[in-house]
DNA sequence: GGGGTGGATGTTAGCGCTAACAATGTTGCT
DNA sequence: AGCAACATTGTTAGCGCTAACATCCACCCC
């Protein structure tokens, strides 16, 4: 009788179907206690009778949550963005939460503000926000938030909730990892010198040396990518001088690891080389590679529960001061580090 | 005067500072043309006033088009379907479409149609499923399809329009080039049997090896990760026969190189090895590796603009064949490959 | 000058849902 | 019995927007 056709059913319909008022459909759709159980039997099979489904813009209208999160990212091409924005994604489905997704291609503040403004379209109820570059961040701090923001990876920013691995430790870890091994001191092929991630790593190597009164010398900035590496590993070999080397990323390891065994220098019996990130391809290189690993599944699945606490404490009009959590980091030793040769 | 505290700014306080009617602000909103250019100016200015925007639940409330798109995505750990899915990301903001992503872990007809009914919740207008499996793409075929489904990577489904890169054409392609460098036949080192990827791979390479009158040995397969990749080198290094080899894919080209290195074969002296994906860093491996490219983010691009085809001419009743969309694969000649020793 | 034409604007009625309140029935207690 | 307290259900009024229709006015043509 009352199947619609032409149109999908709604509730109403459900509500004829089930000889109650569309306000009890309501109520058992939301879980409401003071509802007979033989009624929500009722009702429940005439949804599934009609394959009822809630409209959610109607619903969103009322109760004004539209039950999406808005997430900025960057370049997905590399493997700790790519899984970080796994991470949060999963976090987002178990707790009933939809994503929005805006990937750009370059890290600016602009751009940033333009993604959220384009996500504010769609009336995402808060932003994460990958935010590698310390002017995202500031910038991110500047913008009138409307909606609650959560940086990831955004080292220290100065009033935002964050979640980041702890890329002072990391870099702290790995340096010492070199200098237990009877280095004199560790080189380090570092990431631009604007991301965050780079400098936390150039830190914690700096304070590992300096503790170990080892000399520090000049960082060398590559770009991430296996190239720089390449250049900077090639440059290394010529001068003959480290026999230790601190690489912030797999993919630029893996560039000067191919550098050295063109020019003649065996990884590890002459020089040392560590990576930072541990991408599954690492294991498998020439040879495999001593890294730093980073649980980036933890960085998302906390991301989201801080945002989540966010939006669900909206009452709490107190400014507590923005959450800070940070994920450690691990070593993972394979064959590209050895003892220093006597 | 008009500033409204607590809540933000709704149509009905923009008509009233700018002096007009809610519709006309409407109307100004739309880009409806029967405006007087001095009201629209006038309605401008009163929106940026007030920071208005417009509340998308009661706008895809009435007009029933909620400007989202669902995607089903697999795995993004993988250099492909994370640059598919930022191709599939870029198309759809440029027209002005947003969209909500689920990551599956598993590849099942189940997880799919889960993740289906998951998004269905937020009333998305279409899907673009990452369909790699056949499973998967049959699964989807059955489905009651209540709006448009676009597979990408989908092989040939039989009834679903679909956007692919030629694997068929990729895998004949590699081979070829392995033959033309005078080796007696090619090895294959396959992915897994049901992945329609590593199904044309394989497809591509015995044609290839048919047409030139090559003997044909068993595909290997392995998981696509590099692991898998070092066992099955390690086994063919020991066998001492296969001269040259066609990976299907570069991850487990790596792992390949490693154990062919290992046990002291030389690539590409003694082998030539060549993969598929032209992933960063393969380049940088040792040696360089030759292989296949494909245009992700082209796939992502098209599978969009099928996509938004299907959902703008919804009046499009007739039947028509689902459409196809395939898109070429590309040779990258590097170092591991060489002509055969005599 | 009268009536048609079309541009510019306003008015009204929902879209499908939830919240608030109203109206029952049902139980327990004095 | 009588009334309070509560459980259960129904009724009504929007949420903020767009579509459809109504209105007004300027202009043009015969």
């Amino acid at each position: 009788m009352s199947v619609p056709v032409g149109r999908s059913p709604v509730m109403a319909d459900v509500a004829r179907l089930a000889g109650v008022s569309h306000q009890t459909v309501s109520r058992v759709l939301n879980g409401h206690p003071n509802v007979r159980a033989e009624t929500q039997a009722r009702v429940q099979s005439a949804i599934e009778e009609l394959g009822y489904r809630r409209n959610s813009s109607a619903r969103a209208l009322v109760t004004r949550r539209t039950g999406v999160i808005g997430v900025v990212a960057f370049d997905t091409t590399h493997y700790g963005p790519a899984q970080t924005l796994s991470g949060i994604e999963h976090a987002a489905r178990a707790d009933g939460y939809f994503l929005s997704v805006v990937t750009l291609q370059t890290v600016t503040r602009e751009a940033v503000s333009e993604a959220m403004d384009y996500l504010a379209q769609q009336s995402v109820e808060g932003y994460i926000v990958i935010a590698p570059k310390r002017a995202v961040v500031e910038g991110l701090a500047d913008q009138p938030a409307e909606r609650p923001v959560v940086a990831v990876e955004g080292g220290e920013a100065p009033d935002l909730p964050v979640v980041c691995v702890d890329q002072f430790g990391g870099g702290y870890l790995a340096t010492r990892h070199l200098l237990d091994l009877g280095h004199r001191t560790v080189h380090h092929i570092a990431g631009p010198g604007d991301w965050l991630e780079a400098e936390g790593r150039i830190a914690g190597w700096r304070r590992a040396l300096e503790e170990a009164g080892a000399p520090v010398p000049d960082p060398l900035h590559g770009d991430w990518r296996p190239r720089s590496g390449y250049r900077i590993g090639a440059q290394l070999a010529e001068e003959r001088e480290a026999t230790a080397v601190f690489v912030a990323n797999d993919q630029m390891a893996l560039g000067a690891l191919r550098a050295l065994g063109e020019a003649g220098v065996r990884v590890p019996d002459h020089v040392s080389v560590i990576g930072f990130d541990d991408i599954p391809e690492s294991e498998f290189f020439t040879p495999p590679l001593t890294t730093v690993a980073q649980d980036f599944s933890e960085v998302g699945r906390r991301g989201i529960g801080l945002l989540i606490d966010l939006l669900e404490d909206a009452t709490d009009t107190a400014p507590t001061t923005p959450a800070r959590s940070v994920v450690p980091a691990r070593l993972v030793t394979r064959v590209s580090t050895a003892p220093a040769c006597a």
